[in-house]
DNA sequence: CACACTTTTGGAATCGATTCCAAACATTCC
DNA sequence: GGAATGTTTGGAATCGATTCCAAAAGTGTG
């Protein structure tokens, strides 16, 4: 059995292909009785309008695309979720992808943008460079959000990953620590805001540059044990740590309390993101919580405008309020 | 400047529309100079071929979708990581949404397959009751991943959650366990497996079923740590915890310690899903591992099948092997 | 009952890419 | 040279829903 179309609706209810339009789409103009007629023969056909003729005639197709490099991160997942409500409440559907980092992937789902697959596009953490997004964010409908440039021009929702490392290494130093590490993530954007941020902090302290230490790898809990090893392998230990996200702060305070040594004690340990994690490691973690599903509702609102006023290319940055969350990994 | 269409194309290439179709579409009628006109005017005019329009005509889209509760679950993003390479090998787009277990939405989400907005549905949790999944999977190309129902008509790909949570229970018992007590979900079709896999090894051991303590909720830390605390209220105490998930395992883990009682020691428990957080915890979970990306990519194949010989309604469950991990936390 | 007006309807044109058919063109071989 | 064959091309028809226009039906008024 083939899928019915209008013209069968219209054959079945005895009326013209029009008035079946006009009844899919809540036009006014309909009689109550053939609008009883239609609704019938498209209960009795099983009917449902094809999208892709629809999507065609209309030219949109009320659907939206994220894209992020996984889908396991805590505050993309929120945000995401952030997204949708946005986004169902202006009739919108909303998918998400992960790119896995691979540009290959993150080009073909952009091409969905391109091709009318979509009307629009949010970008959590793009893989392609950051002149190719600020380029297409300037000519597409595309927002991005959490991972943006640090470059005038950018624009998009997110915290302000500087000051909040910054507030974050200052909370390390106000509690006492003098010899501070960071392990850090320069891959990605946000990584790099806050190594920044970290250093902007020591510096005004007026800790010496040369007694810092950084390293750096993936988000990762096992990158976070292995990097912490190293940091431990130098003398004298730091006494502070500020790890790029709560996962691998878990590494890092599992390392050193392996290693015999205590954490906030002997090695005060901060995190970012406040993701469970956060609550789940002994002691429980000192982090930075994002607004994540507010930026998400907010990204969408500013799709929403670039989508449906063409031209429109809002430029600006919005910055949402981040918070220092303080829990035992630095109270001491 | 509007998009351009294959008619732009082909009045810049001084050449007929369905030669430029016939370039796109790599049709080896085509002569070399012809090709080489056409693909300069396409790289001028910046030309792609619109998604809905050959949509429209080709009756399919070379799009799948994955509905899932929620994306956070490490066994649900590495099973759509195996979707999506499997996919991606054929030449299809996968893209996944959230339902958040809200009916209208899966709904919603269902709709796109059935409106033709995508070829094909991979389920992991659905919302909506068995009776319809199965329905649905009848007449349409769906393929159920990891939660299926515990039916004879039932098909899909999984582990054999009654049989993993067998073998888990077992080796509590065989490590020392008599009170046992589990920590469940009989909302999730694989929670309500897992309570029977639980309790038929229990049974098999001759334990006495009234001396089983059963507690139930979601799958989150949180909801382990407080149901853990009513577990901690009973007398006498349980010795072994069987939980539905790591996560719920690590509130248990934690509940335990906080009061003061030792991990495997006074009370062993397990996990299930050997995701990260089974060795974030101290000590590191007991669990179940499930071989996640594999069973992506054999629900794809499934799905494959289904999309293209229609009509093709293989029956059956396919199901995969999974792993016993032994660590600290049951290693007395 | 004729007129002006509004409401409702039918049906053709349209969106943009693909595909089929017939025609044009090129090539080979006797 | 011309028949026979193969290659390439143009262009109309097609997919299914929407929308516009003109016509038909309905309503109210004097």
């Amino acid at each position: 059995m083939a899928r019915a179309t209008v013209q069968d609706v219209a054959k079945t209810a005895g009326v013209s292909v029009g008035t079946v339009s006009r009844v899919l789409n809540k036009s006014p103009a309909v009689s109550e009785s053939s609008k009883e007629k239609v609704n019938a023969a498209i209960r009795r056909l099983n009917y449902r309008p094809l999208a892709s003729a629809r999507d065609l005639r209309r030219d949109r197709t009320m659907r939206i695309l994220a894209l992020a490099k996984n889908l396991n991160s805590p505050v993309i997942s929120e945000a995401f979720r952030g997204v949708g409500d946005a986004a169902a409440l202006s009739g919108y559907v909303s998918l998400i992808a992960p790119t896995a980092g691979d540009l290959e992937r993150e080009q073909q789902l952009v091409d969905m943008l391109r091709n009318g697959s979509v009307d629009g596009l949010i970008m959590f953490s793009p893989t392609m460079p950051d002149d190719d997004v600020q380029e297409m964010a300037e000519q597409l409908s595309v927002v991005q959000v959490c991972e943006i440039a640090d470059s005038e021009a950018a624009f998009g929702v997110s915290i302000d990953d500087r000051q909040a490392a910054f507030d974050i290494t200052r909370h390390l130093i106000e509690t006492g620590g003098r010899r501070l590490a960071m392990i850090g993530n320069r891959a990605a954007r946000s990584g790099r805001l806050r190594e920044k941020g970290f250093r902007e902090a020591a510096d005004e302290a007026g800790l010496a540059p040369e007694q810092m230490l950084f390293v750096e790898g993936e988000f990762d809990f096992h990158t976070g044990r292995s990097l912490t090893r190293k940091l431990l392998a130098s003398a004298p230990l730091p006494d502070a740590v500020f790890c790029g996200s709560d996962t691998v702060a878990a590494g890092c305070v599992r390392e050193i309390t392996d290693a015999g040594l205590r954490v906030p004690d002997d090695i005060a340990v901060a995190g970012f993101d406040d993701s469970v994690q956060a609550e789940m490691c002994v002691p429980e973690l000192t982090t930075i919580r994002q607004p994540a599903y507010e930026m998400g509702r907010l990204a969408f609102e500013e799709l929403l405008a670039r989508m449906t006023v063409p031209g429109v290319h809002r430029r600006g940055r919005t910055f949402l309020p981040h918070e220092l969350v303080v829990r035992d990994s630095t109270r001491k």
